[in-house]
DNA sequence: ATGGTGGTTCAACCA
């Protein structure tokens, strides 16, 4: 099975293409960020016309994740756990049912967190503490479980075109960079780097002076995989080709293939 | 140092 995550940016400016790609890949579950619309928004129909099951977590402007199964999805939760008065929508995760197996799948939208210094990139680090916290819950249960999204971070120097130019951003800093090997640490693994070179991968391309043309990217957007999961990895990639059509979101898909 | 781009929503915020 195909699991994908991608930050649409935008799930109206964006249907024609997300549509395109997924019937093209046909990927068995998909993970979006940054839908910006609420749940009742949410252009469901589309989807489901490609035979997907649909869970969104929306929010009016801003964030928003879903979830997409052609298995159908079940015990969907919405919310990272540890904060009631987070309203911010950045994570829903479910089982995906495979025959007498089961898959927990989470959509993530870990916050961007600048600039440092002010209370965004504090909201960042909690954050990324009360992730850890509920991964580490969720590993109890030796259920297959896939982490994928957005991630903000950059892990290393590699995962940058140029490293120096982020020295100062939230996506790179130490402390953003330790708590994702604070990630690591628990035991799950992130597929992209397990399976593709370690340079020169990247998942996003900011709009602005052309850094696509230049691939001035950074891989900010993961998948990490638990032993379970991590058992049963057969390969990863990265689709840079709906970077180049027609109105493109800022990130390109990211996929795992699990046996 | 500034401005460079884009989505959502409606002057501003977020990335």
């Amino acid at each position: 099975m195909i699991i994908t995550t991608w930050n649409i940016n935008g799930v109206k400016a964006r249907l024609e293409a997300a549509v395109a790609y997924l019937r093209q890949a046909s990927p068995d579950v998909v993970c979006l960020q940054e839908i910006k619309s609420v749940d009742e928004g949410f252009p469901r129909e589309a989807f489901e016309e490609l035979g997907y099951t649909v869970a969104t977590h929306g929010q009016k402007g801003f964030n928003g994740v879903a979830l997409l199964s052609k298995h159908g999805l079940e015990d969907v939760s919405r919310g990272l756990p540890g904060d009631e008065s987070d309203v911010q929508s950045r994570w829903i995760e479910a089982l995906v049912p495979l025959g007498s197996d089961m898959v927990r799948v989470a959509s993530i939208y870990l916050p961007n967190g600048n600039p440092i210094g002010t209370e965004k990139f504090s909201y960042k680090l909690s954050w990324m503490q009360r992730l850890e916290a509920h991964a580490r819950t969720r590993l109890l249960e030796e259920t297959p479980l896939v982490l994928a999204g957005d991630f903000n971070v950059i892990p290393e120097p590699v995962d940058a075109k140029r490293p120096q130019a982020w020295v100062n951003d939230a996506l790179f800093q130490p402390e953003s960079r330790g708590a994702w090997r604070a990630l690591s640490h628990l035991g799950l693994t992130d597929a992209t780097r397990a399976c593709l070179p370690e340079s020169g991968i990247f998942t996003f391309w900011d709009y602005q002076a052309g850094a696509f043309q230049k691939d001035d990217g950074i891989r900010i957007d993961h998948i990490f995989l638990s032993p379970q999961a991590a058992d049963r990895l057969v390969s990863s990639g990265v689709d840079r080709g709906p970077r180049g059509g027609e109105k493109p979101s800022d990130h390109v898909p990211v996929w795992v293939e699990l046996q």
